[in-house]
DNA sequence: ACGCCCGCCTGTAAGC
DNA sequence: TGCTTACAGGCGGGCG
């Protein structure tokens, strides 16, 4: 599912494909992906004749900038698509957003799940429309930090490691994929304590973080087998072929053999080597 | 105040 | 075979 790898790499073909183009029209089908415009047609009087100058990202948020000043903010959820595409195409089910440029090309967003969303607003409304948003924590990616910074973070805290990495007022970004295979790259469990790590683990731990993120990037994000996960060309991406633990439950352990674990954590899925992570 | 769980959704697959 | 149930999980809200 989409997290920082993957929205990073739909923000880089962004980039390259949408900016400078200039929005001729917008249809919105059904009113859920919209649901913080108290009108569908507010959304769409908002983005028609303006131009996109810039895509950004924070955490798993993608920032579109317009030349009216004004924000476009797409979070994909679980099962959210962006798409290019050219209008005869055939429209695929669960298409709720599709936004019509002036040379003809589009972009849709797909989304069977719904828990993705659009919508538009000055950035100055920006933390009181989405003060999830405003709460983001460091974006490791984009904003290094020192690993005694990351530690002091942790010592902040009294949780178990997996619910920090995956707690967006932390880091912004990583989720359950994610997550796991930051775990096993330190050789630490996803349950131990935030407070129990060593100075060499806390380093450890971060330097995993940063690994794993730029590697998953640098192959165009993960695609599970559902294969929800596609990029603007529809394009699977390739880290799944590097995963190591993430849902591959009993298979060996590329480093030791032994069979990796799932267990229920938090009411999702945890993968892990016993005999690797401690 | 903070850690943890539920509900929101649909498609797929396992189970009876 | 066909219906029911579980699962996938990002995130806000609410509970303890």
């Amino acid at each position: 599912m989409p997290e920082l790898p993957e929205v990073e790499t739909i923000r880089r073909e962004l980039d390259r494909e949408v900016v400078g183009r200039k929005i001729k029209a917008v249809e919105v089908s059904g009113a859920r992906s919209v649901r913080r415009h108290t009108n569908r047609k507010q959304f769409v009087e908002h983005l028609t004749d303006t131009k996109i100058t810039g895509v950004e990202r924070r955490g798993k948020y993608l920032v579109v900038k317009l030349d009216s000043g004004e924000l476009l903010v797409i979070h994909l959820g679980m099962s959210g698509q962006l798409l290019r595409a050219q209008p005869k195409e055939p429209l695929a089910k669960h298409t709720h957003v599709v936004i019509t440029f002036n040379q003809g090309g589009q972009l849709r967003f797909v989304d069977p799940r719904t828990f993705g969303e659009l919508f538009v607003t000055a950035p100055d409304e920006l933390t009181a429309q989405a003060p999830e948003l405003a709460e983001l924590g460091i974006d490791p990616v984009d904003e290094p930090m020192s690993w005694q910074d990351f530690g002091r973070m942790l010592l902040r805290q009294d949780t178990k490691l997996k619910a920090f990495l995956m707690d967006q007022h932390n880091l912004a970004g990583i989720g359950n994929i994610y997550s796991d295979e930051i775990l096993f790259a330190a050789g630490l469990r996803y349950d131990r304590s935030t407070r129990s790590l060593s100075s060499q683990e806390m380093r450890r731990l971060y330097r995993s973080v940063v690994e794993i993120l730029h590697e998953a990037i640098k192959y165009g994000g993960s695609t599970l087998d559902d294969e929800q996960y596609v990029n603007l060309s529809g394009k699977p991406g390739e880290y799944q072929h590097h995963h190591n633990v993430y849902a591959r439950e009993r298979q060996p352990c590329p480093r030791c053999r032994t069979p990796i674990v799932k267990v229920k954590f938090q009411g999702r899925s945890a993968f892990f080597c016993e005999r690797c992570q401690v």
